[in-house]
DNA sequence: TAAAACGAACAATCATGTTTGTTTTATATA
DNA sequence: TATATAAAACAAACATGATTGTTCGTTTTA
């Protein structure tokens, strides 16, 4: 072939598809597999002892390979970190999407488990354990922080939009979305992170609480809804509970 | 034992040096400040940037002082994870002897938001921090990890001892008491280690939330186990809701 | 032919363990 | 009472190993 011909071939290419071409792709390819080591990494030997060393051979490429795509160790710990994030997002979706209900008009005290398991699942995935060596790194580097907490903020709010998307049902109830969100979350993640004994049987015997008290409330906000008030606010549901 | 005592008083008035056992009594003392400054390490710079160095810096020591206390790194921070550990659990008793009520025979739901505020308020101590820092550590670090988890065991046995002795109505309610510990518990640590907007208002919103709901669980315990049957096991409490 | 991707090795920094030396305290004994 | 001696507390410095950034060299692709 000639060389104006591969030229040819090459600018359409470009053109359609700015950064095609075998080395970009084996670029990008590279760097998603040092990323994923970093993470594994994070996993395997926590964040401490994750070396610039140690990422490049679990990635299987040298040191000088990795400078090439990240200058410093602070780029890589930073791209891994907004990498974990995407794919934390993605894990979420994929996990609730499985449960996915767009038809219900309303939730069943089963379909409150079904959520609340995926939460249980969710942060069960390495990804959470890497994630949560990020997020106590970063109470003591002010420059991972930078990254971590927007990175943070923009995971509450997607798994809030997957809620939403995959049970169209809250819409117009966001703030008890919210308020039982906080409350599952903060404790399925809570007991994700303290060593216990007896761990499963507790776990089983929380989760089903949780789902408990979320239908309940739920169902209160509902009922009240569907005699035409306003949402339910926390305060007035207290009061609804000491009469 | 009296009579070296004696003595040893008698030598002390005559050379009028009125400090005696002062050698142990100032190691004991130094070996408290190394093991403060520890944990001051653990908040301030995080367990792995925490360096004997930096600890010695911290506690005003040289580092040759340090080694004569504590041989090896690994003693210092399994001696600073036991004292920690002795410390939170002090901790903790007097957060909560502040709104003892031994002579209660039945709770308020502003009992329950009380102890739950003493909850927020024990994880808020520097203490949790550093304890945390621990915990993450020692997830990849067996011999931390050999430290650290009978440690958090004695911890939570501590924490239900408390609560029995402090509130002696839970007597004959200990399953109820377990799962409400757990969810309490659970999301609030969970809360705590949660970088998140809007802390403030979202965290009182989860106190009340959680004084609610304990309370609503007590109180249907409670009335079950007047009629004289049995502690009410979780699953029924289910089924209590779902009808 | 230039630029990008990759590899190997060096210098500087830093934490750890260790060694060696100095000061302070306790105690036995003259 | 005085003092000698052992033991503990503290200080300083060195050697080793590890990590990082950097530099130079080689291969592949546009």
């Amino acid at each position: 072939m000639s060389r104006q011909a591969a030229k040819k071939a090459d600018s359409r290419k470009k053109t359609l598809k700015p950064k095609a071409g075998w080395q970009n792709l084996k670029s990008e390819q590279t760097r998603a597999t040092i990323l994923e080591a970093a993470i594994k990494c994070f996993i395997e030997i926590g964040y401490a002892q994750t070396t610039t060393w140690k990422i490049a051979e679990c990635a299987g490429v040298s040191r000088g390979a990795m400078t090439h795509h990240f200058k410093s160790r602070n780029e890589v710990i930073n791209a891994a970190a907004a990498y974990l994030n995407e794919k934390r997002s993605k894990e979420f979706n994929q996990l609730l999407s499985k449960i996915s209900r767009p038809e219900l008009l309303e939730l069943t005290r089963d379909d409150f488990l079904d959520s609340i398991r995926a939460v249980g699942r969710f942060v069960t995935l390495p990804s959470f354990t890497a994630f949560h060596e990020l997020t106590v790194a970063a109470r003591t580097d002010k420059e991972l922080a930078q990254i971590i907490h927007p990175v943070e903020k923009i995971l509450e709010k997607s798994i809030t939009d997957t809620v939403m998307t995959v049970f169209p049902v809250w819409h117009g109830m966001e703030n008890t979305l919210g308020i039982l969100t906080d409350l599952v979350f903060f404790s399925i993640q809570g007991m994700a992170m303290s060593h216990m004994h007896q761990k499963k049987v507790r776990k089983e015997r929380l989760l089903g609480l949780l789902a408990d008290e979320a239908f309940r409330i739920y169902k209160l906000n509902l009922d009240h809804s569907k005699a035409g008030s306003q949402e339910i606010m926390r305060t007035a549901l207290v009061e609804n509970i000491h009469n």
